[in-house]
DNA sequence: GCCAACGTTGGC
DNA sequence: GCCAACGTTGGC
């Protein structure tokens, strides 16, 4: 099993609107990134679990947890026109870009933010601390996993 | 293949 | 809104 950090802008996709889905359950789609589409196809399996990162907010931080329930997929937004991740480079056939279906396991009594992230020594090497990351997810270490965990 | 220009991300 | 960092694009 792998652990992983999942970033969502909440003003796009909160983790209150992944609640709110039946059977609290998503498509995680859209990531048009290729390190990250390699993850989404070929690492990142059912039943790995994953933190649910709220990033560009007011309060960046780690709001809660998730696991894997379908693994990579093609991403079905690459193919609709309509969408605003339509990529027509991207076919059926052949397709550039994948996604993975997510299930809310609990959401945090609080937000464990990214400031408090920061000054632990177990986290330095997080990727999401590292200078320049951009990317939407980051695969975790299981130390680094159970750190996190108990600061809730 | 190089690299400048441009777009995006995301903390602050 | 600013800006550093990084990815993508496209001319050559």
């Amino acid at each position: 099993m792998h652990y992983w950090l999942m970033k969502s802008e909440p003003s796009v996709f909160s983790i209150d609107d992944l609640a709110k889905r039946p059977q609290q359950t998503e498509a995680w789609d859209g990531v048009r990134n290729y390190q990250v589409r390699n993850w989404l196809r070929d690492e990142i399996k059912v039943g790995d679990q994953a933190f649910f990162y709220h990033s560009s907010c007011e309060i960046p931080g780690i709001t809660g947890i998730m696991k894997i329930i379908k693994a990579g997929y093609p991403d079905p937004t690459a193919f609709n026109p309509e969408n605003h991740h339509y990529d027509p480079k991207s076919t059926l056939q052949k397709p550039t870009w994948y996604c993975v279906d997510v299930k809310l396991i609990r959401k945090f009594k609080r937000i464990i933010t990214l400031q408090e992230l920061k000054q632990y020594p177990d986290l330095f090497h997080m990727p999401i601390l590292q200078k320049g990351n951009r990317l939407s997810i980051t695969p975790l270490t299981a130390i680094e996993w159970q750190v996190i965990l108990a600061l809730e």
